[in-house]
DNA sequence: GCCAACGTTGGC
DNA sequence: GCCAACGTTGGC
């Protein structure tokens, strides 16, 4: 019996650097952190249902200057309840998640690499095969995205020309 | 700091 | 179920 084989998914994730940069994921015991606080039932969804260990993602930086993609780190755990809801002293606490049935999720990503600078809003609009892609969409905030495998090579392509 | 766009809440 | 008010996100 042959398994199927699974296609990778490729997703973006926005953190803002001042809270948590890449290069604090660099710098963290293992290279890898549990993604915690989105409290978006989209994002959610993604992180809950369809992320998978060995997806990778890009580190978006918001709230930045530029704002734009740092980098790229991996899932290595996929989808598990998002403890700090349950903590009341965390600021992500939700008092209305269940510990038997918990409204929010998390996943553990592992640093990958850093770019050689983050490709701004403005270098992704300069692309063209980059059109459709969620984040630049017209009134999209949503923190944790899909990403097309064109539009992931399209961005590699990018920060390779660095 | 401003503000547009989006998501959530809650009165009815 | 509608929708106004409020809170949040995130670029600029």
């Amino acid at each position: 019996m042959v398994a199927k084989k699974e296609e990778k998914n490729y997703w973006l994730m926005k953190s803002e650097p001042d809270v948590f940069s890449i290069e604090d994921l660099e710098k963290v015991p293992a290279q890898t952190t549990h993604w915690d606080g989105v409290r978006n039932y989209q994002a959610r969804n993604f992180m809950r249902d369809t992320m998978k260990v060995g997806d990778q993602l890009f580190f978006y930086h918001s709230n930045a200057a530029p704002s734009g993609i740092a980098g790229i780190a991996e899932i290595v755990k996929a989808g598990y309840p998002d403890f700090t809801a349950f903590d009341k002293n965390d600021v992500h606490f939700d008092p209305k998640s269940d510990k038997a049935n918990p409204t929010w999720y998390m996943v553990d990503v592992k640093f990958v690499e850093s770019f050689a600078r983050v490709l701004s809003l403005e270098d992704l609009r300069g692309i063209a095969a980059l059109q459709n892609m969620v984040l630049l969409q017209k009134g999209s905030r949503l923190s944790v995205q899909p990403v097309t495998s064109s539009e992931w090579q399209a961005v590699v392509a990018l920060a390779r020309k660095l």
